[in-house]
DNA sequence: CTAATGATTCGATAATCGTAGAAATATCGA
DNA sequence: TCGATATTTCTACGATTATCGAATCATTAG
């Protein structure tokens, strides 16, 4: 993971509303929550929601993925990963956990 | 950790040269940098280092210890390791590595 | 006390961000 | 096709951020 995307995902992270918007998505798991759900739990119009959605899939945190009229948003577990690796290797010191910094279940679990 | 400073810490990383800025002065260790080093390292004028340097510290990333003229910063791990432990937390679906999220020698290293 | 050094704060400016209503787009049911 | 539903894109605007020269503050040496 680069520097680069590292900003852009920390950028996306950084934000009141988007690491709500995150954490339902992570909690919510591989079934994701269309945009709508996530907004009315979030408490936020439509259209600010999407804006944000559209940070975070920017950021590549998270993925869309349409199902009727509904756009279902998930957390890209893969990509979240990544930041946990480049922040535990260069932002921790190169630290005891470095190699156990696999904070995802992604790769076991979307592969199961 | 509180979501509101974890949002501070992410915005404050959130930026090219603040990441670096971090980065540095992790690898820098206990004895940190002064502000002109880094000014120089990074090759920022120091009113702009200046000025992310006090977003690090507002966020609790860095710390400040005046030393003759020179003020030297250093990180704290273990603010960043808090950090870490969030996010491993609430978004990464409580996965495996949770217990293990601290991406820190400083509590160890730093007592020794 | 004065000059020099290291660093921050001030000030102005350009750029980006967050917000949310309104308009547009996509999909589905009848 | 038409209307309803789900969402996004457009638009405008206030707020925040990043930049950096100039002015200021703190510390030390002479």
């Amino acid at each position: 993971m680069q520097a680069d995307i590292v900003i852009r995902a920390l950028g996306a992270l950084a934000q009141e509303h988007r690491l709500a918007a995150f954490r339902a998505l992570v909690q919510a798991g591989e079934s994701g929550l269309s945009a709508g759900t996530l907004a009315e739990a979030l408490q936020l119009p439509n259209s600010s929601l999407s804006f944000h959605l559209a940070q975070l899939t920017n950021a590549g945190l998270i993925r869309q993925q349409r199902q009727g009229r509904s756009l279902i948003y998930s957390a890209d577990y893969a990509a979240m990963n990544g930041l946990m690796g480049y922040l535990t290797k260069n932002c921790c010191a190169g630290a005891v956990c470095a190699a156990d910094a696999n904070c995802s279940i992604s790769e076991e679990r979307n592969v199961a």
